[in-house]
DNA sequence: AATGCGGGGGA
DNA sequence: TCCCCAGCATT
């Protein structure tokens, strides 16, 4: 196996690495929305949003993000269930979470000024290695490294660096590298450009070598494989679950024929947390059938919130979703109850329970899985049932 | 060191 | 449709 000190740049290589980057990042940049600002806060916020998140994803999230909250003192004072609403689609909601204690921090603990050294920003929750970096470097013109995915594959060509991109042998040389090759002058730049030519140049399948302003500094490339780096790695197996959800709807009050849903709460952690979901319940085994579905959320409407199947002016069907996430496989199976406006909800409530307006479910934080089933539920109704 | 945590884009 | 991508906290 290769050891840590085999990787390097003779200076020379360097200097000629950096002058190549930086002269290819300032004529080929994207133009986004959080670049060309000096404002720590909105650095921050569009790291925490590119964690583990693409930046075409990230830009409409950031723009609506920024006219709610524009400074850290807002987010500060934000309920988190307004936060969860801005966030709702992005994905791995503990960072939203973290967005607002961290904010809360900045306020209480550092009188409102984002602290401008790695070590500072660490403290921050949601704050790591490559996001304290990142504002480091981009917000503050620190001298520091970063190592994201794509500065890992990056490296890992222009190095021809083999074995598990994550094993903290590999890990501990792209950092290595990274650091030695960062520009003194303008590390913000520097880092920004390393990410961008592997978003845009050096992607994971089939890289555009030849317009590569790197390509002579590049070991990969030399050895005619480039995308040979870095080693793929295994991904582990989606754990199977099952639950059975109903769209439970009854008339809204007044004329008209508007309709209002009942959502439940998730819990404040785990998975999708504090989320709004139709009634889910998990179920310990594939059901059978779907009677045996309908049976399983039936009798949870029931304990749950007092509801009871037989008193539903109608009852549906609405078949079978699978939703993916990255380590779960999750099928749903799908009812619909329709009770009477004069329904009541009885029973000790575990969860918070409420009706929403069909013209206001837009305006609830629920997750891509609960939007899927929303609309299931709409096409199944415009066909008349 | 291993595991939990979403969602979207491109082949 | 499947395959691939991407940081941090917790335990």
């Amino acid at each position: 196996m290769p050891t840590d000190g085999e990787f390097t740049f003779e200076p020379t290589e360097r200097e000629a690495v950096r002058a190549a980057l930086l002269e290819w990042y300032d004529r080929h940049r994207r133009d986004l929305p959080w670049r060309d600002i000096e404002d720590p806060y909105r650095t921050w916020v569009a790291e925490m949003m590119l964690q583990q998140t693409q930046v075409a994803t990230v830009i409409d999230y950031y723009r609506r993000w920024m006219e709610r909250f524009p400074d850290v003192e807002s987010v500060a004072h934000a309920d988190i269930d307004e936060i969860l609403e801005l966030w709702q689609g992005l994905g791995y909601y503990r960072r939203a979470r973290f967005v607002h204690r961290s904010a809360r921090m900045v306020v209480d603990e550092y009188d409102g000024d984002f602290p401008s050294t790695v070590d500072g920003l660490e403290t921050l929750i949601g704050v790591g290695p490559y996001t304290a970096g990142a504002i480091a470097s981009i917000a503050f013109d620190r001298p520091v490294p970063l190592v994201d995915g794509n500065v890992e594959r990056v490296l890992s060509r222009l190095r021809a660096i083999t074995g598990d991109p994550k094993s903290s042998e590999n890990q501990s040389t792209y950092w290595r590298l990274a650091d030695d090759l960062v520009d003194p002058e303008r590390p913000g730049d520097f880092n920004q450009a390393m990410m961008e030519l592997g978003a845009t140049v050096c992607t994971p399948q089939n890289p555009s070598c030849l317009i590569c302003p790197v390509r002579q500094h590049c070991q990969g490339f030399e050895a005619g494989e480039p995308d040979a780096f870095p080693e793929p790695v295994e991904r582990s197996s989606k754990k199977p679950m099952s639950v059975a959800v109903s769209v439970v709807t009854r008339p809204a009050a007044g004329t008209g024929d508007e309709l209002e849903f009942l959502l439940m709460k998730r819990p404040e952690d785990g998975l999708l947390a504090g989320l709004w979901e139709m009634p889910t319940v998990e179920l310990d085994d594939e059901p059978d059938g779907q009677p045996e579905a309908l049976d399983a959320i039936g009798g949870f409407l029931d304990a749950s919130v007092g509801l009871d199947p037989e008193a539903a002016l109608e009852q549906g069907w609405l078949g079978t979703m699978t939703h993916l996430f990255s380590h779960i496989e999750m099928t749903m199976h799908l009812a619909a109850h329709h009770f009477p406006r004069g329904v009541t909800l009885r029973g000790e409530r575990e969860r918070p329970t409420k009706w929403v307006p069909a013209g206001e479910s837009e305006d609830v934080a629920m997750s891509a899985a609960g939007r899927k089933v929303m609309n299931r539920w709409r096409d199944n109704s415009a066909l008349g049932n």
